[in-house]
Formats: structure tokens, C-alpha cells, sequence
DNA sequence: ATTATCTATAGATCTATAGATAATGC
DNA sequence: ATTATCTATAGATCTATAGATAATGC
């Protein structure tokens, strides 16, 4: 065989932790793409730049590289930060602050990380539980708080009456609609800047949860009516 | 019948139309449990109960069953008639009963075939094109239709401002996530009656893209108050 | 006679392992 | 001496085909 004066068959030799880290990374790529019953280690190997062996060396199967890739993601996206600001504004009182927070907090999110937000859907479609993957989807923690919230401004009369679950996912709804669709699914050519559809969407969803304006009479019924004059709390 | 030594192994023959159904049929539940590349002809064969022969004596090859899954049930699943209403709707003026038919419409027919549903998911992952895909991932006449009545009950002044494509989007989201997380995925255990999301979000929305003062004037007022106790239908 | 079906199998690809070899750090 | 890496390959599984056989309709 010919060899290139550029290309020598240059092993380029990783300590161990290095290359278990490269080939996390390289492995995510292609799960991502095609999912794990879909990839095939050649071609995380190939992705990689290295042999089969080698994975197999650092992965003894192909699942346990995947749980990797799930257990380091799931600890690298910087939720842990975001879940504790997330925190520290719902126990305040400003409704736009917040949502504009968890809007913009999701969208950024999946587009911070595009293949890890095409593996997670993946992961939830084929059912690896491994607890992150629902955990992830929609943040549990997340979840709680913001529902936790709900129920507070909802006994204040600020909110609307409805199940603090189903509120909570229909404003989950269209940061992770949107996210979907326009940036982790190849659906739609046209896209948008984030910033504008962060400004709709937080005014969508604050009028979708508020009780209307503070002198109109509560246009939805029922028992928002007993809602009060003074502050909240 | 207990099918014992002496039961011969009863072949049961079917007319090529009949059996090229059935084998979409269970085509189907295989490919939406484990997507295209996930899925052996092996175990689309034992769940027809049918030899692998003769399953690509029907389909060449395996991308030719799928393709014929997407094709037979994109007409199937009544999506036409569905349009056909939607349009009607969409010419008249009436704001909630055209959120609470495309709310509703989009979960029910989610709900109606979840198999489809996850198999429609999985091609837009996996990246099938074949039309059919984005088109009932998100019905592209159902948005156009739907974008085109922002547009004109945003010139009326009964809807707030903003692209409408990204107003449908925000329409759509909630049922649409909601279908997803509760139905399609395996993401949550406690679950809720159809009816009780449909009223939730068809209010959410309505206030999400309506002008507040309009809210408290115009149409909707009476029936939905009666609609709203938590009586079920 | 025609058609639906099966068994058996080829050849490709997949996951994983054994054993050899080259680079590194002492 | 230790560690990272490779080549080669086993054995399982996958898609697809060839050729035989049983059921059906005339």
C-alpha cells in the first residue's frame, strides 16, 4: 500500500481518561444521528478514529457506553446551576421574570447541546429509563418547582384555576414544542432568531396562566373571583 | 385449541391483499416499538406469525414495508375529513370552537393510533423524508389553514400581534407536548382524562393569542361558562 | 394450475474477545 | 514495565433469495 507523506499510520496514543472522554463524545454523535439500536460500534469506532477493540476496551458493551454518554451528559449540561436560579425566582413573586427564565432556560438548552437533545428524545422513544432520560426530558425538579409555584399564585388569585400539572406542561409546551420542531427534528427550513420567539412566547404563556387585567372582571368565571386586591402571600 | 404432537402445523393461507394488510398491520406495532433500524424482518415475521420469506415475497425489502406503512395509514387515519372540517371552521369567526376542534382533534387523534404516532415520531427522528413525515408530524395544510385564521383575526384586532407561524406553533404545542408526554412517550404514570386537557388548554390558548378586552365581550362567553364545571360530558 | 407458504441458506454486518505490537514513563 | 492500541476473528444476527411443498380454485 502506498503511504501519503502526510498520513503515517501516526497512533496517536490518549491516556486512558482522556480517550474514554473522546469517545464519549464521538459516540454521542452517532447515537444521536441513528439511536441506540441504530449505531453500530464500527461506526462510533470509525467516528472516533480508533478500533473497535479500543471501545470495547473502555466500554466493555455498547450499553454501558451508552449509560455513560447519559450519566456524564446529564451532569455536564449545567442543569444543576440552572435548577438552583430557577429556585431562587420562584420564591419571588415576578411571573414574567420567571417564565422568560424557563422559556428562554429551555430553548437555549436544547440548542446548546443539539445531539444531546436528539439522544434524550431517542432515548424516551426507546425506552432506556436509566431514570436521566425522564428526569431530562422535561426536568423533574424543574417541573416540581414550577408547580409548586402555580399552585402558590393560583391560591393568591393571581393565577387561574386548573390543575398545576397540566398548567405546568402547557407552558412547558411551547419552549419544547418549538425546540422540537425547529431545532432537534429536521421539520422546518424557515427559523427564527430565539430572542423573538422568547418574547412571544413568554407573553403567550403569561396571558395564558394570569387572570386577566387587574380592574376587569375575572372573564373566566368560577372561582377566580374570590381573587383579592392586596398582595399576594 | 391446545396444539398438541399431533396438531400439524395448520397452515392458514391468506389472499395476497388480505395478508399484505395484515403484515402492515403488524408491521406497524413493531417498527413504532423499536423505529426502522431498531426492527428485525425476523420479528416483524414471528409477530404476523408468518415466515420471513414470505414477508419479502410481499415487500422487497424492509424499506419498502415501512414506506407502504406510511403510506396506507397517512391516508387511513381520517386526517382528510378532519381538514375538511377544520377549513370549514377556519372561514367563520368563531375562535373557541376552532381552538377547542384542533385541541381536541389533536390529541384524540393521537390517542386513536398511538402505534402510528410513535412510528410518525421515529421517521422524524431517524430523518425518513417521504413527505408523509412532515406532513403529519404537524398537518401542514391543518397549519397553513390555522396560520392563515391568525392572520386574519390579527387584522380584526381580536388577536394579538406576532408571526403567525410561530403563533400556530404555539397553538399547536400544547397538545401536541401534551400528546407526547402523557400518551406517546412512557414518561408519566398518573395520566388525565381527556376532557378535563381539552377544556384546560383550549381556555389557555384562547387567552394565550386573544386581545385581552375582546376576551371579556365578545363570543365566548356564556357557553363556556357552563362548559366549565368538572362535570364530564 | 396457480398461488401462498415454508425450510434452508448465503452473504453481510454486528458485538465482543484473544493475542500481538508499539508507544510511553521509569 | 506498563499501557494504549491494533489486527484478526468467533459467533450471533441481519436482510434477502432459491427452491420445495401444500392449499386453493378450476
Amino acid at each position: 500500500m502506498s503511504r501519503l507523506a502526510t498520513s503515517p499510520p501516526r497512533r496517536l496514543r490518549m491516556p486512558a481518561r482522556h480517550r474514554r472522554q473522546h469517545l464519549i463524545e464521538a459516540a454521542q454523535q452517532i447515537f444521536a444521528a441513528s439511536g441506540f439500536r441504530g449505531t453500530s460500534t464500527k461506526a462510533i469506532a470509525e467516528a472516533a478514529g480508533v478500533s473497535e477493540a479500543l471501545l470495547f476496551r473502555h466500554f466493555p458493551t455498547k450499553a454501558d457506553l451508552y449509560a455513560a454518554i447519559l450519566i456524564e451528559k446529564a451532569a455536564a449540561t449545567g442543569l444543576a446551576e440552572r435548577i438552583e436560579e430557577f429556585r431562587r425566582l420562584a420564591e419571588g413573586d415576578d411571573d414574567e421574570a420567571l417564565v422568560r427564565f424557563f422559556v428562554q432556560g429551555t430553548i437555549e438548552n436544547n440548542e446548546r447541546d443539539l445531539p444531546f437533545a436528539r439522544l434524550m428524545l431517542y432515548a424516551a422513544l426507546e425506552g432506556h429509563d436509566l431514570a436521566v432520560t425522564s428526569q431530562q426530558i422535561f426536568g423533574n425538579r424543574i417541573a416540581a418547582t414550577l408547580e409548586d409555584y402555580i399552585r402558590r399564585r393560583q391560591k393568591a388569585g393571581v393565577f387561574k384555576a386548573g390543575d398545576p400539572r397540566l398548567v405546568a406542561l402547557g407552558i412547558a409546551a411551547l419552549p419544547a414544542y418549538f425546540s422540537q420542531v425547529y431545532r432537534i427534528l429536521p421539520l422546518q427550513r424557515k427559523t427564527f432568531p430565539t430572542s423573538e420567539v422568547v418574547e412571544l412566547f413568554t407573553r403567550m404563556v403569561l396571558d395564558s396562566i394570569r387572570v386577566a387585567s387587574r380592574e376587569a372582571v375575572s372573564t373566566s368565571g368560577g372561582r377566580e373571583r374570590k381573587r383579592r386586591s392586596h398582595g399576594e402571600r
